[in-house]
This record gives C-alpha cells, sequence and structure tokens, in this order.
DNA sequence: GTCTGCATGTAAGACGTTACATGATTCT
DNA sequence: AGAATCATGTAACGTCTTACATGCAGAC
C-alpha cells in the first residue's frame, strides 16, 4: 500500500468519468468508494496538485454565486493514458486487512472468557448498523436494472461489500450464537 | 489506524503469553496474525525499546551458540495492566479496508467490457491460493479438539480468515461464472 | 563452504490522519 | 441570525514500507 500511490489513479478514474472538483472527489470517497479505499480532503487537494504538475489533469476556475471560486479539474490525454496502464494492469497482490476486534479475540484464549459475549455483541451491532446502511444505498442506487447496466463496476462492489458484511455477521451469529 | 499505536498492544499481548524475541514476534505477525494486523520487523524493534523505556517491557539477553546475543522481552505488571485496559476496552469503530482489484472493477460501466474475464481469472486463483494456505494451517493447528479448547481466540479467527477467502472466492464465481 | 535462516538494528521516504485556518453559500 | 454544508488549503505528526547494514548458526 505504502509506494504505490493508488489515490491518484482514483483520482484520475474519477475526472475520467467526469470534470470534478476537490470537493466533489472527496464525496465520492465518502459515498462510493469509501468501502474500499478512503482519502481525506487534506490528502485529495495536494494530490490535485501534484497531478495538474504533471500534466495529467488541468483545472478552470468556476465562480458559484458571486464570489466562491471552486476549480473543476479535468483530465489530460497523458491522464487517460496513465490511468489506464493501471487499471489494464494485473492485480498480483492482496492488500492485507486490519482487524482490532479480530486481535483482541487472537489473546482470549477460553470459550469460557466472560467478556466474549459482550464483545461478541458489540460487534453484532457494529456490523449490523453497517450491513443496514449497505442494503440502503443499494436501494437507493440500483433499483433499477438500467443503473445496473450503466454503472455494472460500481454495482458489483457494492454487491461485495454487501457480502462480506453478511458474511462478517453470520460468523458472529455460528461463533457465538 | 494512524494515531492509535495498535502494534503495541499486539506485542505486549504475545510477550503476555510468553517471553520472545524481537524476531520471536517477527515470526508469529507473519504465521499467526498476518491475515488481520502486519508489521515489518523495522518496526517491530524500535517498538520493543519503546515498550521498555516506558517500563511496560524488560528484556533479558541470551546467547545462542557461541557468541549470537538475543533479547528476550518479557511483559512487567504495568505492562499487563495497560494491555488489559486495551483487550477489554469497546472497539466501536471498523477499520476501512482497500482492496486494488475492487477498484478497478469500479471503473468498469459494461457487463460486456473485454477485461473482465482475465481481471476475475486472476483474483480468483488468487483468493484460491490464499485460501488452500488457509486450510493447510487449520489441519495443521487445529485437527486437534484439544488445541482448540486451548486457543480458542486462535481457532476463531482462522476460521474467520478462511470465511472471508470463501466469501470472496463465491462472490467472485458468482458475478462471472 | 555456501546457502538458508536466525538475529538485530537504522535511515529515508511514502502514506495517512488529525488539527489548524479561512471564507462563502444555502437552508431553517 | 445561526447552523450546516460547500469549498480550499497547510501543518504537524504518526504509521508503514523499503532499503541499507551487519553478523552468527545450522544444514547439506
Amino acid at each position: 500500500m505504502a509506494q504505490k500511490n493508488i489515490l491518484q489513479y482514483l483520482i484520475l478514474g474519477l475526472l475520467n468519468q467526469s470534470p470534478k472538483t476537490g470537493y466533489d472527489l472527496k464525496r465520492v470517497f465518502e459515498d462510493d468508494i469509501g468501502e474500499f479505499w478512503q482519502a481525506q480532503h487534506s490528502q485529495i487537494y495536494p494530490e490535485l496538485k501534484r497531478l495538474e504538475q504533471a500534466d495529467r489533469i488541468t483545472h478552470v476556475e468556476l465562480i458559484a454565486g458571486t464570489k466562491l471560486k471552486k476549480k473543476q479539474y479535468s483530465i489530460t490525454a497523458d491522464g487517460i493514458a496513465f490511468f489506464d496502464e493501471w487499471r489494464y494492469s494485473s492485480t498480483s497482490e492482496i492488500i492485507a486487512s486490519k482487524d482490532e476486534f479480530i486481535l483482541k479475540l487472537y489473546f482470549i484464549d477460553s470459550k469460557k472468557d466472560a467478556h466474549l459475549d459482550a464483545m461478541f455483541t458489540e460487534q453484532k451491532t457494529l456490523h449490523q448498523a453497517k450491513l443496514d446502511h449497505l442494503l440502503d444505498r443499494r436501494q437507493t442506487l440500483f433499483s433499477q436494472q438500467a443503473a445496473v447496466d450503466a454503472h455494472y463496476g460500481h454495482y458489483l462492489i457494492l454487491e461485495h461489500a454487501i457480502n462480506r458484511e453478511q458474511d462478517y455477521l453470520n460468523w458472529l451469529t455460528t461463533a457465538r450464537p
């Protein structure tokens, strides 16, 4: 993860869909791809600057209302080429994940540990809430088949996020009914 | 993830099980908990120094063979108290995961994209290999019920890792049979 | 005697989060 | 009028990876 700068490819990919401001990008990270990648605005703005210096994106300044300036970024031909190189390259490594709850569990030796029930109950609540939110999003975004066809990748990854949470809940429930 | 220094708790937890050298810790990270947390030796050694300065661990020097020195670390009473505080505290946030393949998928709009088959095939191979490895480990570590009873947490998280991979493979196969 | 594994450390740089900072616009 | 949201940026700090560096021990 370190050293690969995946963020730049994500920004390029999002700008390849349509021109966007830094703030727009921030929201896409929060809403759409936050399940699989995260970025704060403090990371996005400097990266936009860097990409522009490398001639992979450009911007125009827009005025909203009477004074508010925003910078709308677009991808350049160079940027598209650079993005395509990444998107069609092989992905031969799985980025390892982290899970604090699971690690706490690792240190519990006995099935009879007095803390187990509370720990599992908390996680069930947490993951159920996450699952509910994802199901909500599927309802909002993909209740029409046309939307699935037009944004197939987005649909697939939302399905995957839903699966993942369901699987997590299943495991929690099986291990501690 | 940043700012919480979970690594220190993991080291304390592992030393709480039994005294270990930095190298021992490195191997546990590789073998046992690598599915849910990663740490290189370049992170472990400085952290051991820091924990010792804070009086949460101490070490004795052992000689292996005729010259090879190793430092065997043990947890102190302070260290145990600090560890217990963490292990029994609530875990109210899910650390978001990252997945490069999933993101590449996000940028694919059509079900008919010519790259989809190759992309899915690659991931199926990758995740199948990972699953095989995990099943192997379960066989090695937990084919005896006594082992399950003695290291219940370890058993649970290995089960979870296996579930997760099976679910990932299922999703891959369902989405692209 | 060479190769693999054991063993410990540091340095540089990339990546990521939190906090600091400022101002405009829209909704209630 | 105040709150929430839009909008852009920087600073400080913590975390993590890769690379550099060194030497002993055991197996073949």
